[in-house]
RNA sequence: GCUGUUGUAGCUCAGUAGGCAGAGCACAUCCUUGGUAAGGAUGAGGUCGUGCGUUCGAAUCGCAUCAACAGCUCCA
């Protein structure tokens, strides 16, 4: 007998080889849902493995993250076979579950068509509904290998040669459909009940540009129609918050044909912009930094000598002036570097916290450009911190505890990923072995959740990567800190010590909005346009009622107008009606009405956003409320 | 940059057996002065992304090019 403890706590006793979807059944009334995996010891696990030793173990369904990949992996082999099915020619390389969906990449001679994935997903549906069961097997090596190649899939061949020698490796098989996985997965296809097909694209094989293109098929399946449906809706509403449709009907910035990747910012754009720059300037005097601002173009020599000649050319964008080189600056560090050398400085000194909102040019590729999010030319709210060895880790918290406390006032959660030493680096592994180390020590004192993103430092240092969340689920990185032994090496920069002789200090490099242009996109979508009262661009719209008071709401509009607030009277001729939906579409923060009878009593009647009709209330109070909630959501920080 | 899709009025979109370019919103003028999400009438506005080609004739077919969208790659 093996004793199984359950997560209640409870203990019950099976026969040694009952499977996990035999003592799942057993339970299946107390769990009143349908099991996808189970959890054994922690490990995840297939319910056709055999019960053998004493274990805890913890039954998952569709609503748990392991649950879902388990779910939508199976959805992958089924798109496997179904494309087997009706191009027997294809070849399959990987298909995962991902954070909402699965996808596999196919090798076909012809690319897919929106009729092709229609046929697949028919196709899928009848191997669901034939509700195949689901069989794991394992060979040895060398029969793994002889099968993927008796199977001609050289793809697979390649995979398993990958992997290392001696251990068993697992096959699943489901009807004729036999594919090389680490498992886990469903007992049957019959529990995939809502399967969608999403979109077909490429993708390069093992990801690297160099590589074949595959064919790349995503979708989406859940145990009920009712999930697919209210997934969809989800997506649709996303779209409406797509900060490329939003800046254009609250006529905030836009983008052009006649220049891709550089934006303009209207009027209202830039207040938000504007409100940005004074809270991050209000926040970094608080924390001990100064500012500067660094030529846009700078001789090319400068370029060599940082290195960025060497290792990021590609992405620059370079002039000519009086027959000498110059180039746009694609990061704002040498700029910060030479101001830093106009003086010998002196360890008491030490640090220097130098920030600067730099405008940026860097050539992306053509694909890669995004609304706000990917540009050409952006505005980095950068800053440079000089410090002797000693002061590091107490620098790296300062960033981190700051970046902390500004994403809280905009109500973001965020990941953070450790990125580390690239293959185009400069400098000594030791060094960056050591910078590695005090990034990741910090981090650890702060007690954050992190990844770590092996090679993806940038060329002078490790980083630590900020990501905020976009509309539908995609994250963009922000804010970010790198650690950089290397460009005081290139530069020669010194401090004079406490000794009288010269050292070398020590970098960081450093953003928290990481570029306004990006985090204004992110805000957008996370407020859906709907921005806090203090971003507003618009925070009070005065609307008379006829053009007997127009008068009266144009003198109210100055009077908030001189009392700091940004309001503005829709003066128009049109009904009251139409000026507020209008307000409301525009989603400003509150509505005035004037009419005869707020003329006479002096009361204006207010319209909130978020609360709705809040009914008369002297001018006076409503200014009062005004300024008290602008306060609270941002003053409150000095 | 790569793969696929798309490009018609400021915006959202109709418009093929190739035969005179359409709607709604927005805009202008006039009427309407209305108490919490669209009052009415009239009018103006486009060489159909760009170029070349096929054709008696191209928004429509072909090629090239630019841009956008989705994904890959890359990145703040």
């Amino acid at each position: 007998m093996v004793k199984v403890t359950l997560m209640d706590g409870s203990v019950r006793e099976y026969a040694a080889g009952t499977t996990l979807f035999e003592a799942a059944k057993a339970l299946s009334q107390k769990l009143g849902r349908e099991v996808c995996v189970a959890l054994v010891d922690g490990e995840i696990c297939d319910l056709r493995m055999p019960l053998e030793k004493d274990c805890a173990v913890e039954f998952v369904t569709f609503d748990q993250p392991v649950g879902k990949k388990a779910f939508w992996h199976t959805c992958s082999h089924v798109l496997a076979q179904a494309v087997k099915r009706l191009y027997p020619q294809a070849k399959l390389t990987i298909g995962p579950a991902i954070e909402s969906g699965f996808y596999y990449d196919i090798d076909v001679e012809t690319p897919f068509m929106q009729e092709d994935l229609d046929k697949i997903e028919t196709e899928m549906q009848r191997i669901v509904k034939d509700n195949e069961p689901i069989e794991r097997f394992t060979l040895p090596r060398a029969e793994a290998l002889a099968l993927a190649k008796k199977m001609e899939e050289p793809y697979k061949v390649i995979l398993i040669e990958e992997l290392p020698e001696g251990e068993e490796i697992s096959f699943y098989k489901q009807g004729e459909f036999t594919d090389l996985c680490a498992g886990p997965h469903l007992m049957s296809t019959g529990a995939l009940k809502a399967i969608k097909l999403i979109q077909i694209t490429g993708a390069y094989w093992k990801g690297d540009a160099a590589n074949k293109m595959l064919q790349r098929v995503y979708g989406i399946a859940f145990p009920k129609t009712e999930q697919l449906d209210d997934y969809i809706k989800l997506i649709e509403e996303a779209k409406r918050r797509d900060h490329r449709k939003l800046g254009r009907e609250l006529d905030l910035y836009d983008i052009y044909d006649e220049g891709p990747g550089f934006p303009f910012f209207f009027p209202k754009g830039m207040v938000l912009r504007t409100e940005l720059e004074t809270f991050w300037r209000a926040e970094h005097k608080k924390a001990g930094y100064d500012e500067i601002r660094t030529p846009l173009i700078l001789n090319e020599e400068l370029w060599h000598r940082s290195g960025h000649w060497d290792k990021y050319k590609e992405n620059m964008y370079f002039t000519k002036i009086d027959d000498e080189n110059y180039a746009l600056k694609p990061m704002n560090c040498p700029g910060g570097i030479l101001a830093y050398k106009r003086h010998i400085v002196s360890y008491r000194d030490l640090p220097q916290r130098v920030a600067e909102m730099g405008v940026v040019h860097r050539h992306e590729l053509s694909g890669a450009l995004h609304g706000l999010m990917r540009v050409r030319c952006f505005t980095q709210d950068d800053a440079h911190i000089y410090m002797v060895p000693e002061q590091i880790p107490a620098e790296i918290l300062g960033v981190i505890d700051l970046i902390d406390k500004i994403y809280q006032v905009f109500g973001f959660k965020y990941r953070v990923e450790l990125s580390t030493r690239p293959a185009n680096f400069i400098g000594e592994i030791e060094t960056w072995n050591l910078a590695e180390r005090k990034l990741e020590d910090a981090l650890i004192s702060r007690k954050i959740a992190y990844t770590i993103n092996p090679g993806d430092g940038a060329f002078y240092g490790p980083k630590i990567d900020f990501h905020l969340v976009d509309s539908i689920g995609r994250t963009w990185q922000c804010g970010t800190l790198q650690l950089d032994f290397q460009m005081p090496e290139r530069f020669d920069m010194v401090y004079i010590g406490a000794d009288g002789e010269k050292h070398r200090p020590v970098m960081i490099h450093r953003t928290v909005f990481g570029s306004m242009e990006r985090f204004i996109g992110i805000l957008t979508e996370h407020f859906a346009g709907a921005f806090p009262t203090w971003l507003s661009p618009v925070q009070v719209m005065v609307i008379p009622i006829t053009d007997k008071q127009h008068d009266y709401a144009l003198s109210l509009t100055k009077e908030l107008s001189d009392a700091g607030f940004r309001a503005e009277c829709d003066a128009r001729s049109e009904k009251m009606g139409l000026k507020i939906r209008e307000a409301q579409l525009q989603k400003i923060p509150y509505m005035l009405v004037i009419g005869d009878k707020e003329i006479e009593s002096g009361c204006v009647s207010v319209r909130s956003r978020s609360e709705g009709d809040l009914g008369a209330m002297p001018v006076a109070d409503f200014s009062a409320k005004l300024k008290k909630e602008i306060a609270s959501k941002y003053f409150e920080l000095k």
